[in-house]
DNA sequence: CGCCGATTTGATCGTGGTCAACAATAGTGG
DNA sequence: CCACTATTGTTGACCACGATCAAATCGGCG
């Protein structure tokens, strides 16, 4: 018996490349923890002692400059892979977003473990693999896009993004109402602009009818093809 | 008798995974290609046909707006993996920005190679993960650097990233002064600055003594630490 | 209801973009 | 080798977008 039979990302994280008898095994180095919004789990600088899948809930990556700017510089959800493997230092900082369940490994455990499963580390490369165009992607957005753009963009991919994680049954067009995982502040730390540009575009959106803004964590695509002709 | 046998990244590339039966299998699906400054190698949204190792050369991946507008996602140098194994689409550009050599593979050989061979894998996934963590720290300056810092960080990465490309003899610290590969208008587009802002930020760091630029393309740290405390 | 943090709204300012002219360098042909 | 041109880089004037500072308002929670 382990944790890993009633795991509700079994099939979706790395670990769908291994059978039950693999799974048993990686089962015994890994151990599961709770984390509360706003919990740390990697400092950014820290030795990387730590992998980590999602099972549930946001977390955010991100990078500071000593003065104390911040950029988020990835989000992850259930699924998704956290971590260094192979590499003696964490680049960014981990925290979660919302309430959190994560799947904990030591590092070196997880290296040794990986090194012998060509499969997992198969599945864990084609992530990293995706996960690098949609970095490289968002640097276009963070380099070139005016504000207006930025916001029109976030909030698409968000509508995207948050499909499976939203409802329990399975929808495959992307939603047009949700709620946002994220604070004004955390938003502009995605885009890189204040809090202020974010609430102003926001709100010109809704005066315009591109959006409706029921509450502040909640957001209504009225006009998603608008909403597409901004994001250029 | 292969190529490979003289490749002068052999031991540097992924390739460096594979003993001299397996380099031999590869090569056998492999070609090489010579490619002229300016010379397109992969089209953004093409379908990805193509992957490819660096030999010789600096190359650039580019991402773009419909209406023009260019940021460059990424820089590979000799023994850099280019390419997206295991996907359908290029998410991105890659053009020469110096003449250049590469050791070019269908996708798909590629892909059924790279299956069979856990530690080339494997030596990708290290790779990929590295150019992921580079990636997110870029993230970091291009959305809240001020110009000043932009320039200052570049051209420290500059002197570190040129080290092994410049010179035939191996030399540990960092350059003092080196050739730039790039125009203005790429360090812009690196930068995701205008060229004039380029051009400004560089005049003016000579004018303080920080910098000296004997020609277009040269670069000499005159104070180092002075630049160190710009990047910030 | 009253408090506190989050968000919105407003006024002002500065950085970097834009547009334009000019300078310097590389490239070409006589 | 020099004249001519094309390309690349520099400099200046001006402007706009988004940052900053400040105040008002909303919303959640005791």
């Amino acid at each position: 018996m382990s944790y890993c039979d009633s795991c509700v990302v079994r099939n979706r994280a790395i670990c769908a490349a291994l059978d039950d008898d693999e799974i048993q095994a990686l089962n015994g180095i890994g151990r599961r923890k709770m984390l509360q919004a706003g919990d740390p789990l990697i400092w950014e600088g820290d030795d990387s002692m730590l992998v980590a899948n999602v099972i549930d809930g946001i977390l955010k990556l991100t990078n500071s400059t000593e003065d104390g700017r911040e950029q988020i510089v990835g989000v992850v959800y259930p699924a998704d892979f956290i971590g260094r493997p192979f590499g003696a230092k964490s680049n960014h900082s981990v925290t979660a977003l919302t309430d959190a369940k994560v799947c904990l490994f030591a590092r070196s455990d997880f290296d040794r473990f990986a090194a012998e499963h060509p499969s997992l580390e198969h599945k864990l490369l084609k992530r990293t693999l995706d996960e690098l165009d949609r970095t490289r992607s968002w640097m276009l957005l963070l380099a070139r896009k005016s504000a207006e753009e930025k916001v029109a963009t976030f909030l698409l991919d968000m509508s995207k993004r948050l499909v499976d994680a939203t409802c329990e049954a399975p929808q495959d067009g992307p939603l047009d109402e949700f709620e946002l995982p994220f604070s004004r502040q955390q938003i502009g730390d995605i885009l890189g602009v204040t809090i202020e540009t974010v609430s102003r575009q926001m709100t010109r959106m809704k005066r315009d009818g591109i959006l409706d803004l029921p509450t502040r964590r909640t957001v209504k695509i009225v006009d998603r093809a608008a909403l597409e002709m901004i994001a250029g």
